[in-house]
DNA sequence: GTGATATACTTGACATATCAACTATTCATC
DNA sequence: GATGAATAGTTGATATGTCAAGTATATCAC
């Protein structure tokens, strides 16, 4: 046998070995999610910012002077919709965000990074960029790329055509 | 290239590659664990319970009569301390748990399954099993026990003896 | 055009995750 | 033993995730 980290299964004290490997699988995965999450939060605490208004920010800056839609901005998260509105609520009444109704359709409500959420998030770069690195750290390249394959597998069965050029 | 599934890339509509191999794995491991962990809250509609509260109680049912403390409990579960107490008071209201004052170390609170928690239990059980097949059905066992080690050296770089005999 | 339907949010309500602060016990030590 | 420190759990406050229902606006069918 392999040596191998802490598996889930001692982690979590359990005794008898899992069930199914589907059950391994995705208490592993549910657990792992959980612990890289937190080491993200701890990472914002320097800021104001949780981690979900962090993504939204993120987002708004790549989205450039554009902005974009409420509803938009969702499908980029993980989450599903009502929450959005209340977060970006957050972010308004901070000023790292403006909203505008949109003058075209005006059921759409347009979001844009302000100045001082671009400034902000220039400072949380580097931080954010280490614990990144710092989490795959004990993965090599060609195992990143296993693992980002297959929780894409996990996520979506149906095979695609290849996302390369 | 092969063929591959949807990659988070394109799921979240964007344009650019990810900016690191880092940022893509993280990335790629908080959409995939959201996702599957919405399917399962999915399968819970049928009983009035959450997702969390299905895993003490099924926490509760692996313990027996003998039964947990509550911060046992909760180093089993995701999660860090103050919900579980929440969390326990929903499931003793509806009288799927009991809870009752240790004797000898009046600190600790033993909680422990009751017979209508039991049976719940029962019906999940089938369903529960049938979502974690189907959530690993595109993985071969070896991409499952692949998966499994790449996540578990995610969380906790240092290697350790085998936990195996 | 006008009514039916769809879209883009928004709001209310509730469960959860987290932090900080607090209570009740127990333990450790002099 | 009495005091100080540690442990087990609880409570309050805030942010988030989710559902259900509601509002405003746009689009479609006729």
């Amino acid at each position: 046998m392999p040596h191998r980290p802490l598996s889930v299964a001692r982690e979590i004290h359990q005794t008898r070995p899992f069930q199914s490997s589907g059950h391994e699988t995705v208490v592993t995965l549910a657990r792992t999610a959980a612990v890289i999450e937190r080491r993200f939060a701890a990472v914002m605490e320097q800021s104001a910012l949780t981690l979900p208004q962090y993504n939204v920010l993120r987002i708004l800056r790549g989205a450039g002077a554009e902005g974009l839609p409420t509803l938009a901005i969702r499908d980029r998260l993980v989450d599903l919709s009502p929450g959005i509105t209340r977060l970006i609520d957050r972010l308004e009444a901070a000023t790292l965000v403006t909203r505008d109704r949109d003058a075209t359709d005006r059921r759409q409500v347009t979001v844009r990074i302000a100045p001082a959420g671009t400034a902000l998030l220039k400072k949380l770069d580097a931080p954010i960029d280490a614990a990144e690195r710092a989490a795959v750290a004990q993965l090599s390249a060609a195992e990143q790329r296993t693992l980002v394959r297959l929780l894409d597998l996990l996520r979506n069965g149906s095979a695609v055509p290849a996302t390369d050029p």
